[in-house]
DNA sequence: TTGTTATGCAAATGTATGTTATTTTTAAGT
DNA sequence: ACTTAAAAATAACATACATTTGCATAACAA
């Protein structure tokens, strides 16, 4: 019987391997069907030798949940701190949605999609940074609202109308493609701003 | 060595039954995690025996996924054949859209998300499927560029935009909830049309 | 009644799963 | 060169997986 006490590892470069490759397999084919053979092939080494820098596969889920979920958090809250009028604030705070998200496609799938997977306690802790992050691209429509920008709507609609467009990119970008993150984030800002209906008032 | 032959159910009904408790599983849980001793617990029968009415666990995704999908190109080609002017006709394959989706918001979820894990040659085939509906869209935004109704928009990126709005419902959607689809479908149409920012021309 | 088919169950098959225990190799610090 | 700790490997564990086999029952047609 030995005194083994949690392993933690030093390096943390090999960690951020492993969760990489894992987040690039999670995307081909879900959490649940990767496997630890699998992402050990994936990495060079053999399963068991996971463990001397994992301490589940979970906790795969966990990290990448969870880093980029406060990534994009903190980026809203600088975005409703320091710009002034709404327009703005939008346009930034899905630019810097988009960037995040085009960075690392995998990991971006995996928050977007795989967080399911995720057990209490951090499903929850998981369900509440959401919900922050919705409560923050909302409070910038319901400034928008209030400076007689953008027209009345059903706030909640909005806010979820704009994540759905910023998320969805993870299922058609590809880095190789002729749009950056940035003409791909102002394409979705006019989107969202004026719609596809032609501008009567230049006829 | 029994002459046993490909058991094939008489009573649909049945196996209707257990497609709709595997998909209600599935998006709880992703279609790799769903188990067949689960779903036979969900159906009230043994795990073998629902090889009585399926061939394979595959079947449920194959299923699923090729009905909601020609469910879905039929409603749009209805609308590219009858309606006239590009709005109306987008408004009513959005409102298609929604309806079948809502419908049947499990079925819709393993439609959207989970047809990844189909094996070929089914893969091959549904992915065929989305791109004729994705086309039949663009289709509609192209009359509506010509037609002079649109903005001049990257077609491609405006048809994602539109798949992405309608298809994120299942992320948020409950049908407790106080919007209809057809509102919701509505309220769709007008963001993409119009836009978030007030329209000036009234001001 | 008899033959047939649909449906179910229990038992078992082979494989794959995440993970642990234990040992060996590698690398760094002294 | 010696020590120490980190990282990798081997072997194994318990469990879970989709599925097959073989057999029983129930419904129904002849």
């Amino acid at each position: 019987m030995h005194n083994k006490l949690t392993v933690v590892s030093m390096s943390q470069e090999k960690k951020e391997l492993i969760i990489s490759k894992a987040n690039a397999l999670i995307q081909k084919s879900g959490y649940a069907a990767m496997g630890m053979r699998e992402l050990a092939k994936a990495v060079g080494i053999e399963a068991p030798s996971l463990y001397n820098h994992l301490q589940s596969k979970e906790e795969i889920l966990n990290q990448t949940c969870f880093t980029l979920g406060r990534k994009l958090l903190i980026a809203l809250e600088e975005v409703n701190d320091i710009y002034f009028d709404a327009e703005q604030k939008l346009r930034t705070a899905i630019r810097n949605h988009v960037e995040i998200i085009t960075h690392d496609l995998s990991a971006a799938y995996v928050f977007i999609h795989e967080w399911k997977h995720l057990s209490e306690p951090s499903l929850s802790e998981f369900k509440q940074l959401r919900d922050k992050y919705e409560a923050g691209i909302r409070e910038i429509v319901e400034a928008g609202e209030k400076e007689g920008i953008f027209k009345e709507t059903d706030l909640k609609f909005a806010t979820l109308s704009i994540l759905s467009a910023v998320n969805w990119i993870i299922e058609w970008y590809k880095p190789e493609g002729t749009m950056t993150p940035i003409q791909i984030a102002e394409k979705i800002s006019d989107f969202i701003l004026q719609g596809l209906t032609r501008d009567k008032r230049f006829n």
